[in-house]
RNA sequence: GGAGGGGUGGCGGAGCCUGGUUGAACGCACCGGUCUUGAAAACCGGCAGGGGCCCUCGCGGUCCCUCGUGGGUUCGAAUCCCACCCCCUCCGCCA
């Protein structure tokens, strides 16, 4: 059996329903063609089925006869042709198998009925705002000035090293990294009950496949080991969700609710314009991800938790941001429903995502194979769920852009003193 | 990287040499029942996952597949052969 993303049965069951919904994704999702391979599928199936009956039953009667010394000579013969024409229908049932996948594999998760309607991001909704924007009564400088006049980005140095979009942090530069990593940590673990882990940092194919991240339209945004079956780490989301794939988890342990910071690489060729300035879009980045395993009743409001938990950071370190719900078009392929935290960025004068919350329901799990007992009894997908809390990178543009002072100094957000051992970057 | 051993159901652990009532003994855990004032013990029963078909649609019937993964041999494979993955022990290397 194929690894089915959507749940076939439901396919098959109310493909109206499902056509709908991906429809508010833009998509016109091949569902009559889905359900002529079903068919046919099912009918091949029931033929090498009855088939493989009678082969058993005779391999038995050739085993009786042996023990009672009897020759089955035109038996054999019957059932080797039997094994034939099985062999042929398998071969059969997996070609059409394999031509089901193309199909179901390329179907996206549904949006849930809470999502807005849209075609793309100038259509997600705000849903909330904290602060407002920053205003400087001084000309405010980009991060990357900033912080190369402080001699704590040094980007060209990054690139010697490895290439360009690698950055060398310096001093106050990298322990503000260090800083922000521990803060992040700190709160999710101390304060909004995550336990912390340390996954490897690459990860098998696999593991990339379970999350969705390796797929025909996908995976050639990742570093590749060139000898071994192992990819750079793309964001935590792989490794850790990964980590209970293939396995039933004990009812009484769940929800869990898990953190991580791992060090991220993407290859993002070629992309756009402004980002290429500064941290926002590097090909190594630190992220603290937050990902929960949970029972299905309960996934709507474990997203609107982690949410708020990925918010309070923000809120801490007093930086201007808002919650935006993304609209069916612009939904990421195994999300049923996400919120982006977007802080206010000066060079930018806009707001920048810096967190991306996601409901996948059991999409994932599906995929994963990651299930549990509901009272006991037969094994149900659970829910997976995950969220930047936050990405590091763009925390320290948005600290060095929003806290900047006309000397060219930074002042060090009141949560993150303790941290950096120090009340301003000068 | 080299040598050897091993991957079986929720867990432990038989079976593999000598292919055929072993989809899997036995034990533990778990669920139900008897017993008991209650509990424990004892005893009786149940207890893998996935899929197809049928239906008086239910905690139903039936059939198929799965003993690390993928191939092969065979009428028939947990059992034989090949490749790969993983784990353990020893050696090497190293933080």
């Amino acid at each position: 059996m194929g690894e089915l993303m959507l749940d076939i049965k439901k396919l098959r069951k109310q493909p109206e329903e499902i056509k709908l919904a991906l429809a508010r994704r833009g998509l016109d999702a091949p569902l009559d063609e889905f359900a002529e391979l079903d068919r046919k599928l099912r009918e091949v199936i029931a033929e090498a089925e009855e088939n493989k009956a009678l082969r058993n039953k005779a391999s038995d009667e050739i085993a009786a006869a042996r023990q009672a010394g009897r020759d089955s000579e035109e038996k054999i013969a019957a059932a080797r042709k039997l094994s034939e024409k099985i062999k042929a229908l398998d071969l059969l049932a997996a070609d059409i198998e394999a031509q089901l996948d193309d199909i179901v594999l390329e179907l996206p998760n549904p949006p849930l009925d809470d999502v807005p309607d849209g075609a793309d991001e100038h259509d997600n909704v705000e849903v909330r705002s904290w602060g407002s924007p920053t205003r400087f009564d001084f000309e405010p400088r980009p991060h990357w000035d900033i912080g190369t006049a402080l001699d704590i980005i040094d980007q060209e140095r990054g690139a010697k090293v490895a290439e360009s979009r690698f950055t060398l942090l310096k001093g106050a530069g990298a322990r503000l990294e260090r800083a922000l990593i521990n803060f992040f940590l700190d709160l999710h673990t101390g304060e909004h009950g995550y336990t912390e882990l340390f996954p490897p940092i690459l990860v098998n194919s696999d593991s990339m496949r379970g999350t969705g991240q390796l797929s025909k339209f996908a995976g050639q945004e990742m570093y590749k080991l060139r000898d071994d079956d192992l990819y750079l780490n793309p964001t935590a989301e792989v490794p850790v969700t990964n980590i209970y794939r293939d396995e039933i988890l004990d009812e009484k342990d769940l929800p869990i609710h898990v953190t991580a910071y791992l060090p991220s690489f993407r290859r993002e060729a070629g992309a756009a314009g402004r980002d290429t300035r500064g941290l926002i879009r590097q090909h190594q980045f630190n992220k603290v991800e937050l990902v929960k395993f949970v029972r299905p009743e309960t996934s709507a409001e474990e997203l609107e938790a982690l949410t708020l938990n990925a918010e309070e950071v923000l809120k801490r370190l007093e930086l201007p941001f808002r919650t935006v719900s993304l609209c069916a078009g612009d939904l990421g392929f195994a999300a049923a429903k996400t919120y982006d935290l977007e802080v206010w960025l000066p060079s930018y004068d806009d707001y920048k995502e810096i967190s991306s919350c996601s409901n996948f329901l059991d999409f994932q799990a599906r995929r994963l194979n990651i299930r549990y007992r509901p009272g006991g009894g037969k094994p149900r997908f659970i829910h997976t769920l995950n969220g930047s809390g936050l990405a590091v990178g763009r925390t320290s543009a948005a600290i060095i852009e929003n806290y900047q002072n006309e000397d060219g100094s930074v002042n060090v957000p009141e949560a993150l003193r303790h941290y950096m051992g120090a009340e301003m970057i000068e």
